[in-house]
DNA sequence: ATTATCTATAGATCTATAGATAATGC
DNA sequence: ATTATCTATAGATCTATAGATAATGC
């Protein structure tokens, strides 16, 4: 693997890991046996590599929220698309966590994700629409659908934060991603009183999948 | 107003405008026109001086987020608690852009933060056992019912990242009180499906006061 | 006497670069 | 010749403290 790809893979794992704030640079070579100077040599900045993580981030999502139009959507669509979306948001964590002061310090970045959000919004919409289509939930009025499509989106990108900080006992343990998982459960309430008598169940079993279970007790 | 007060109002001013990230506490210092040494003699640390302007938040929402028992709620009832929380949430609005990092950072704050998350969720269940017994919902399965109000509290603890990071043009350019009192309309958004009949309408109305507007155009 | 404040600075980082050296590809 | 890597370091901060001085309260 070339050198450039593996300083954004350590530099990913790293920032999941501890955080971006809290992975410098330095920590970065040295975590890859090089020094700081090789890492500069490949990427301008710090925030280079961040942005550069984001682009891989983006075309992840993109390739999974691809929603055809051309055909409705079925309960297993539903499933796949927010099974891939909370897999991508694992994956790549430690970016929402430091959004704000990430978007803030790069232009380009900021208007990227701008741009990535409300494509991301879009799709969520175009999940409705199809599945509205294929008979799974109930047609809704294009407002509130937008609507609802912003809350699905609220709860997805904050669902890691509120894991790490209403759960964790522990400041180094992190979710795992089958807590993340249980995300989907959360969504999935949301859309519970738009289901169709027909398709109830099905979704109202797929929920069930998901459920949160209480919080393992520490085991001496 | 005692030096440690000013401290605190003007560290969180700071924070907020800024974000805790870019804030120091000799930036503290200066814009108090006094030295960093006097910071530390009124303050450990700036943890510490966070800690502090958490423990104000709190008793803030607390002190609005008590729920009466002895009588079912009202839509007038609603409309404060969200404005209330909406409010408290905008004043100290740095504290949950950064949370992750301040909770890893400090063991007391990580503690006290969970505890608060749970009592807020709690305040929102009550919320909506009282609106069913004051007719204005339907009732929920008490199953239901957590998980709507973890939606609640996911919106509303995100809803300022959203405005920041999705419609923000210019880096600097913050929200204002009004955008975020926007994200009650995502609210109530969220509480539609299960308003009575009876209720449904003047809900409706209220919900109507705080739709979203297409941003400003930019007059030259 | 005690409390509040300031000056000055140690010590620890962090980002990024300059300039030298090693490895690779024609 | 070009690309990759390393060494060494400048320059900029930041947090926090030691120790001196000023202000305040009995």
């Amino acid at each position: 693997m070339k050198t450039r790809d593996r300083i954004l893979l350590s530099a990913l794992e790293l920032f999941n890991e501890r955080g971006e704030r809290n992975v410098t640079t330095n920590h970065i070579a040295a975590f890859l046996g090089m020094s700081p100077g090789n890492l500069y040599y490949h990427f301008r900045s710090k925030s280079d590599i961040i942005y550069r993580i984001f682009q891989e981030y983006e075309k992840l999502v993109d390739f999974y929220l691809d929603i055809p139009r051309d055909r409705p959507l079925t309960v297993a669509d539903l499933t796949f698309y927010l099974e891939s979306v909370f897999d991508g948001f694992w994956r790549y964590r430690f970016f929402h966590r430091d959004l704000e002061f990430l978007l803030d310090n790069d232009a380009r970045l900021r208007r990227d994700y701008r741009d990535f959000t409300h494509r991301c919004l879009n799709a969520i919409n175009r999940v409705f629409d199809g599945l509205a289509d294929g008979g799974v939930i109930k047609p809704q009025p294009e407002e509130l659908r937008a609507a609802m499509s912003l809350n699905v989106w609220l709860v997805i990108t904050n669902w890691m934060a509120f894991l790490k900080t209403a759960e964790a006992a522990e400041p180094a343990r992190n979710p795992t991603l089958n807590q993340l998982r249980q995300g989907i459960y959360q969504v999935l309430t949301l859309e519970l009183p738009y289901l169709t008598a027909e398709f109830r169940d099905s979704v109202l079993a797929l929920r069930e999948k998901y459920r949160p279970e209480p919080p393992d007790v520490e085991v001496a």
